[in-house]
DNA sequence: CCATTTTTTCCGAGGCTTGGAAAAAGTCTC
DNA sequence: GAGACTTTTTCCAAGCCTCGGAAAAAATGG
């Protein structure tokens, strides 16, 4: 094989390039006729149509009924097409310390079904861990076969793992996470196998971004997600691509360094954002200790904590500013980098945003050229959950859509 | 135009991208045959080979007679082809404090002529800028016309100006240089008029990477380009991209915060990379200032420096290995959001780098995690006017090539 | 000088897109 | 209510590029 650029046959990759071009404008409109595939792409409406055809042969595309009132309009009405939900099926599990959860998804990223099991797997072993999501992705099917009229048996079509802590670039399972003991845990290939679905292992912060891939309004923008809670993590969506690192899985916000030889932090290195910014990081500064507490912080301390900060509990207060600096700080050596960016904001430290802001844009002030970014635009996004579903369906739907286009295979049943 | 994922029109895109594929596996290894070309691409012997064909007959690719001795292989042996010099010329111009230097190549990437001018450009108005880098354009021109055998009259196909400082995002001009008083100077739309050639305006650190564009020990890798020198300053290659901000023109690596509230900098903030590892940021540290010099610190003056602290000069020591401690931190920081790269050192730090080495390592070993990256290897370039004008050639033929891909026009003049 | 080997050229076939014409399916007007 | 008008969809010939195989070309070996 050639290295880097390679060569291009007409056959397969024009086709699979222009199917692919027709399923993403369908995952941002939702509904459209073959009239408006041929504007947004750019193809001739011959050969709209011609791909549409194709499409809803293969069973990826359904006709729906139009249901708006646009009854001013002349002319042949057009045929709306819209994706076909019951073309796949796609589940995004989320491993945390203390729990695992789920969400199912039909192929047009309607939400089928969710679950949730507080298990505490530090002990676990890896076959353990993959039996438990299994479990739960099993369950899953169960509950989605009944009540929506979809398809019962069927199985997966693709899988995705978020994971807090580190996985393998190769998305094959976990290096290390803080919610495990054991190191270096192989969940794809056996999951896989379970399930006779295809698996990916990420990193949930990395992954976050492809939560805004379809959303009009995020459409070619440059922007990072933040997590701030029990630790602290960025993902980054730069020129069209959700960035992965090749040896760390993600962008290792949480452990840029702040200060050199500052807090201790989990990772054993001094000085990390996270060894300010974090739960722990908080609870401990504003509790005078430098420890690294054994056990999680709960979340509803940390908003008692917060709410002590409101009152003018001067600790308390204090540590929230200093966790707001590290952030800014961090997010001003980011800005330096790469670009000022949107940010999105979830974790913990989204429902602190009132505490934290002011000193977040004084750091970025304070460490960018010009104080460039310190104006960045702040999107609260509280349910990190809901957000990490999010990115792991459309990462699944996505990678599914270029099979599909690739393959000029039937979908999984008949219409 | 349809947002992101366009159509592809089966006669330009496939055309265009596989007559890339060509070319660039032309860049890498300088001379092939039709045979070598279908192996290396991907492409079938046919369509290589009508491919070679129609690059011939449009002057871009010419026949070369063989010297390789390989006279025990049987069969008809491949006819050779290489890039055609005389296809087009380029330019690159370097643009720093005191000089403007410029170096003019062929379309293969044989240098043809270089030039150097010392002139203090600082208190210059654009419109005189302009006239300075036209005329040492002109002046490369004529100096290329004799000797070579290369044509006299042509104008240039294709300028690069490199410019220390921010530049536009758009490639048109300088936003400010620290060669300069005046913000904001238009240079791409003049020049390019006055010379009648495509000119695009680049930050020189963030253009380095450039230089590794077709060699064979770089291709397909990430790595960054770090000058230390008068400023500080990065170039990173990541997934077969050379990053350009939008914002700023470059990773501005040299103001990325090292320690908050720290040593002045140029830029106005505290505590900057570049505060500490800067020419100026060695000079005052070691002699105990906590000014900025008003003027540029002499390559000689460093020189000594170094060589006073190889000799046991105590401030002279501790200067530099606070300088690598920065760049090792700022590193560290890098490593920890991108990845462990290998970095390519040039500027008067590459000429210091034992002394600032084991600073840089250690730096790195503190600040990322588990001390990944500390190992990265390090490759030393002393020559950094060959390394810019490398870059911006290759910049330039790489923009030319695409150009000549898509259309299928034929070269200035016949062969 | 002829067999063998390797590279290059030539030619028909296949696939996908394009542009225009024809058909289809509505609204509007008289 | 019928015909005119408008808009969307389908159909068909043409064009481009690639591919695969056959034929030609150019050198070595015996």
């Amino acid at each position: 094989m050639a290295l880097s650029s390679l060569a291009k046959t007409d056959a397969d990759m024009v086709r699979a390039h222009n199917r692919l071009a027709v399923l993403d404008h369908l995952r941002r409109v939702g509904v459209t006729t073959r009239k408006a595939v041929s504007e947004a792409t750019g193809l001739s409406v011959s050969a709209a149509s011609a791909i549409c055809g194709t499409l809803l042969r293969s069973g990826l595309l359904q006709e729906v009924e139009e249901e708006d009132d646009r009854s001013t309009r002349r002319g042949r009405p057009g045929k709306s097409l819209a994706l076909r939900g019951g073309a796949a099926r796609v589940a995004a599990l989320k491993l945390a310390v203390g729990e695992i959860t789920g969400r199912i998804s039909d192929y047009s990223g309607a939400p089928l079904a969710e679950a949730r099991r507080e298990v505490d797997i530090s002990g676990r072993s890896g076959e353990r861990l993959v039996a438990l999501l299994a479990e739960l992705a099993e369950e899953l099917i169960g509950q989605s076969a009944d009540g929506r009229g979809h398809p019962s048996g069927g199985r997966l079509d693709k899988v995705v793992v978020a994971v807090q802590g580190k996985t393998h670039s190769d998305l094959s399972g976990i290096v290390w996470s803080p919610a495990l003991k054991h190191w270096n845990i192989e969940i794809a290939g056996p999951l896989s196998e379970r399930l006779s679905a295809d698996v990916s292992v990420l990193n949930d912060c990395s992954l976050m971004p492809e939560a805004f891939r379809w959303r009009p309004d995020f459409i070619g923008l440059d922007f990072a997600t933040l997590f701030v809670g029990f630790g602290v993590g960025m993902g980054l969506r730069i020129s069209g691509a959700t960035f992965q690192g090749k040896h760390s899985s993600a962008v290792e916000f949480g452990h840029i360094n702040h200060i050199p030889h500052g807090a201790l932090c989990r990772c054993g290195n001094r000085g990390c954002v996270e060894a300010y910014a974090s739960d722990y990081a908080i609870w401990r500064s504003a509790t005078g200790s430098d420890e690294i507490p054994a056990h999680r912080i709960p979340d509803d301390a940390m908003l008692q904590l917060a709410a002590a900060a409101r009152q003018g509990d001067e600790p308390a207060r204090a540590a929230f500013e200093a966790a707001g600096n590290a952030i800014g700080y961090g997010l001003g050596r980011v800005f330096t980098m790469i670009d000022p960016l949107p940010i999105v904001l979830t974790g913990s430290g989204a429902r602190a945003i009132d505490l934290l802001e002011p000193a977040i844009r004084k750091g970025i002030t304070e460490s960018s050229v010009d104080g460039l970014g310190a104006d960045a635009p702040l999107v609260i996004q509280e349910d990190t959950d809901a957000l990490v579903f999010d990115a792991g369906t459309a990462y699944a739907l996505a990678a599914l859509d270029g099979e599909f286009a690739r393959s000029a295979a039937e979908a999984t049943e008949a219409a």
